[in-house]
DNA sequence: GATCTAAATGAATTGAGAGTCATTAATTAA
DNA sequence: TTAATTAATGACTCTCAATTCATTTAGATC
């Protein structure tokens, strides 16, 4: 509260988009899009209501800045995450890419996102649609690269599994909602799921278990 | 708008309270809480608007009262649907229950009910309650059972899966909460996609392919 | 058919919150 | 130092929708 903003009705014409999106983000993601309050936005952002006027045409358009904005530079964040090294063999690669899919999506952004975009995707198919080039076609990229190569080195064979690489990380998408849903107070152990979901996708692809 | 509603203003206090949590239902399931309108609500019930407030305190109560009794109804209605032949082999069950399963959750109520609740659990902790134990905890038990009995007949063996039989349906859910997100413009083919699952759920309990 | 009860109505009230704009003041230019 | 520019403010307006309640009337009772 004390830091960035020394004055009061200082003028930073390029800082307050942005502060702006970042109040936004944690208002919209605590509340949905109808009951955030822009009042609440505006003083979390250290600004007056009406200055969110000179920087966004409304409350959809803050809102669909702020949950684009977010998703970009969570993916930007994500993007390294996901790389492997590619001396690795078939299953440590998978081992490795289930592990940090956990990581990633049972953690705070990702479960706000998911949230948000289950529940104003409909008024927002922009939103969605975003979400889904920049986000989704990745993931899913990597998945079937990963799942070809392991075909071109002879360490699995080509089946259904192999032509739905969504398969692979289903039942971490599953779990991140089930947690985001039923959070406080009845959950699975996400280590028992972990291992029961690494031993069915090993045995899909026939890797062992 | 003609079948049972002859004449206008009639008084039938048994019957209004189920009309009012039907039309509920729909507006609900269409907007979400927030943008449900009372109006609307009242209309499609074919009642003023003021004739709700003689069945529901508020609309907070009727929106709990309309998705509790939907979910309710709609579990007494799929009960039957997920009982299998006990005299089936543990393949043949599995296969069958997760027909069933992606017939159940991909059609447009339980889709509803997902949304609604991932979108207003926050607010409503009360109807996330009831749904996980009138509808997932006896998802889950159905699933244990058929593991059990499968292990007691030795046709497959303790693992991880066994100890987590959400796991087998995991795949399911991640299709239904898919084709209801990105709806319209891109998604995943269901018959590859439930080929895909239950190729990885026979081979991981170690059912052949 | 007159009287009574309470179900039903819908116009009026109320509150909340998005969006406006005349005013203020920080910064730059002259 | 003064004037000009424009970022920032916040009190005000406006709209919309939940909620209320005085009035109406369907149906029951006598």
């Amino acid at each position: 509260m004390s830091d960035t903003s020394p004055a009061k009705r200082s003028r930073r014409k390029e800082a307050r988009p942005g502060e702006i999106i970042a109040a936004g983000i944690k208002e919209f993601s605590a509340h949905g899009f109808e009951r955030a309050r822009l009042d609440r936005i505006a003083t979390a952002a250290g600004v007056a209501k009406g200055t969110i006027y000179l920087y966004f045409e409304n409350k959809e358009a803050l809102f669909e800045a702020a949950v684009e904005e977010y998703v970009v530079s969570m993916m930007a964040a994500t993007e390294q995450d996901f790389s492997v090294s590619p001396e690795a063999s078939t299953v440590e690669m998978i081992k490795m890419l289930m592990a940090r899919a956990y990581g990633h999506f049972a953690s705070d952004g990702p479960l706000a996102i998911m949230r948000i975009l289950i529940a104003e995707g409909q008024r927002f198919p922009h939103l969605t649609e975003t979400y889904h080039r920049i986000a989704i076609s990745r993931g899913v990229k990597i998945l079937q690269g990963l799942l070809d190569r392991g075909i071109a080195r002879g360490e699995i064979r080509e089946s259904a599994m192999t032509q739905t690489p969504e398969i692979i990380i289903a039942p971490c998408m599953f779990y991140a909602i089930n947690k985001m849903a039923f959070d406080g107070f009845l959950d699975i152990d996400q280590d028992a799921f972990m291992a029961a979901h690494q031993q069915m996708v090993l045995a899909g692809l026939g890797l062992e278990g």
